[in-house]
DNA sequence: CAGTATCCCTCAAGATACTG
DNA sequence: CAGTATCTTGAGGGATACTG
C-alpha cells in the first residue's frame, strides 16, 4: 500500500520540490535513468538499495508523473520504467547536483565519472544562471518575492 | 555528539552531493540563507524545525565548508551562519530546484514564490545547459563517461 | 537568545522469504 | 526475472527541559 502523494501545499517551490525528490534515492534512480537505465534489476544492481525500496521508490516516481511505466518491446514479461517530460525537465537540476559535487567535493585530481558532450566529447560546460543578455546572474543579484 | 562526516567515496559526483546535502533540511537552511537569514532562531522559525535538528545541520554544514559560523558584528553574543564560496556555488542547484518545482509542481495560475532579478524586477530567466555556442544541451545529447 | 541534553517515537531502510 | 509480503532495526526527527 502506497501512501498518496501530499503533493505539499507549500507555497516554495524549493520546499515542494525537495518535499518530493528529496530522499536518499529518488535523484540516484533518475540519474540512472537520465544513463540509460530502464530495467528494475539493473537499477537494483547499479544502486544498491534493497528490492522493496526501490519498489516503493519506483511506484511514486510513476504517481509523480517523473517516469512512466511502459511494456518492454521485446515482448518479455517485464516493463520498463522511463523518463517523462518532466522526469526529463530534472536534467537541469541533476546537472547542477553533478557540477555542484565535481566543483566541491573531490580533490584536486581526485578521479571521478564526468558527463560529456557526446557529439564532441567534451565535458559539459558549468551550467550558470544567466540575464537575457547572457551575463552570469550572481547569488546577491536577485531577491525572493514572497506571495501576496 | 556529531557523526564525522565521511564524504562518501563514491565515484559519482551526484551521489556523493547528495549524500552530503539530500536529506529533509540541508537544502532548505541554504535556500534561507541565501534570502539573507543568517540567526537560528530565524531560521528555526522560518522552517518550523526542531531546534536540536536544526543545530545538527547547521554544524553538518559548517563541517562541511558550506556554511561558516561568525561572530555578530553587533556586539551581540550570537553567532551568524553565512554561506561560504562553496555554499555560493549552490545557487544554480537551489536555483534548478526551484525552477523544476515552479514548472511541474504547481497548477497553472497556483500562486508561488518567485525569484526575482533585483535590478530588473522580471523573474530570473530557466536556467538551462548549454553548449560552447549557446544552444540549449539535451539530456541525450549526453552520456556519462564512467572511470577508468 | 542560542543553543545543548534527554527522551521518545515514527518511518525509512535492510534482510529475507515468497509469488507469478 | 520482477516484483510483493513480512519482520526487524536504527537513524532521523520532534517535544521538552535545561544552561550560559
Amino acid at each position: 500500500m502506497t501512501k498518496p502523494v501530499p503533493t505539499s501545499n507549500e507555497p516554495c517551490p524549493v520546499a515542494r520540490a525537495t518535499s518530493l525528490i528529496g530522499d536518499r534515492w529518488s535523484l540516484l534512480i533518475v540519474r540512472d535513468a537520465f544513463d540509460g537505465v530502464r530495467r528494475f534489476s539493473d537499477f537494483q544492481r547499479s544502486l544498491g538499495v534493497a528490492k522493496n525500496i526501490l519498489s516503493d521508490r519506483l511506484r511514486k516516481l510513476v504517481d509523480a508523473g517523473i517516469l512512466a511505466c511502459q511494456a518492454s518491446r521485446e515482448g518479455s514479461a517485464y516493463q520498463e520504467y522511463v523518463l517523462t517530460e518532466a522526469g526529463n525537465d530534472l536534467f537541469p537540476l541533476v546537472l547542477a547536483l553533478r557540477q555542484w559535487g565535481e566543483r566541491q567535493l573531490f580533490s584536486p585530481g581526485e578521479a571521478h565519472s564526468e558527463l560529456i558532450e557526446t557529439a564532441s566529447g567534451k565535458p559539459v560546460a558549468a551550467m550558470l544562471p544567466r540575464r537575457q543578455d547572457g551575463s552570469v546572474l550572481m547569488p546577491h543579484d536577485t531577491r525572493v518575492r514572497k506571495l501576496p
